[in-house]
DNA sequence: ACCCAGGAGCTGC
DNA sequence: GCAGCTCATGGG
């Protein structure tokens, strides 16, 4: 089908903004897009328009969502002042084009559980070698091979020696762990949706590996509460060196998770 | 070789 | 509550 659509949405920086890890850029400067059980390929074709690999029906029953595409971050642009907070402005004006992506709860806790204490580069190598290891092999809407994500059954039931080889580190633990909850019935991560943000957030530290910063990762990218605010070692910098008095979250209420997907993405580009 | 990475658990205070 | 230490691995 082919998508109109005029809100933000830059693919390329979706694809490097370290929210997800699988998207896959295709020789042509197309994007291959996985999601639960199906993939997505879509590509740029002017200002506005998109073609996209799904019908009519699939986009509006799945992909819509899971792009936030009813959400305007125009809008949500432009309620920065550029007087006030100048930093912020600069990174929202450069980092434009950036959605928070409704991805799958599970992927997104097993993926930041994965992420902590590592680079971007290092934590795709894992992921990669763990949809390699026990993802289901299937092909992508124009015949290409790609990997599913494992669900917790299938991260379950693997050897030790299977998990060892994804390059876990010590984080192997947690994952089994938390891949065991899930099936034995005392974990339901989609459930967390319907829960409050608080509650949400004390399940989700209450697990072996995940911490506040964890946490909020998934709140943000898994259970679209997007007034969750993860602090890593870049957004600490952010605050340190560039918010000296004090960060206004209250005053970015209930969109402090954008706004810091912005910064992270702008400190990052201009420091590394 | 070195330092760092979308950190968290643990111990000791 | 908070500092300090440790954890496994790889990117730059």
């Amino acid at each position: 089908m082919i998508l109109e659509f005029s809100d933000d949405l830059d693919l390329k920086k979706i694809a490097d903004s370290g929210q997800c890890f699988r998207w896959e850029e295709l020789p042509d400067g197309g994007f291959r897009v996985p999601h639960k059980d199906s993939c997505l390929i879509i590509r740029k074709l002017s200002e506005d328009s998109y073609e996209l690999s799904c019908s009519e029906d699939e986009y509006e029953s799945m992909w819509k969502d899971y792009l936030d595409a009813d959400t305007d971050y125009r809008s949500i642009r432009g309620r920065i002042s550029k007087k006030k907070d100048p930093f912020l402005y600069a990174a929202a004006a450069d980092q434009q084009g950036i959605r928070i992506l409704k991805q799958d709860p599970w992927e997104a806790l097993i993926s930041f559980i994965i992420s902590q204490n590592r680079n971007i580069p290092a934590i795709k190598r894992s992921i990669e070698l763990l949809c390699e290891r026990v993802g289901m092999l299937r092909k992508d809407p124009e015949g290409g091979k790609y990997y599913s994500f494992p669900d917790a059954k299938a991260i379950n039931e693997m050897p030790d020696t299977a998990l060892a080889e994804c390059r876990l580190g010590y984080r192997d633990e947690y994952i089994r762990r938390t891949a065991a909850l899930v099936c034995e019935g005392s974990l339901d991560i989609n459930g967390l949706m319907l829960c409050s943000e608080e509650e949400a957030f004390e399940r989700l530290i209450s697990l072996h590996g995940v911490g506040k910063k964890v946490a909020s990762c998934v709140m943000l990218f898994g259970l679209h509460f997007v007034n969750a605010f993860p602090i890593d070692v870049w957004v600490k910098r952010i605050l340190e060196n560039e918010y000296p008095k004090g960060y206004p979250m209250e005053e970015y209420a209930p969109y402090n998770g954008i706004y810091q997907q912005y910064m992270f993405a702008y400190y990052r580009k201009l420091h590394e």
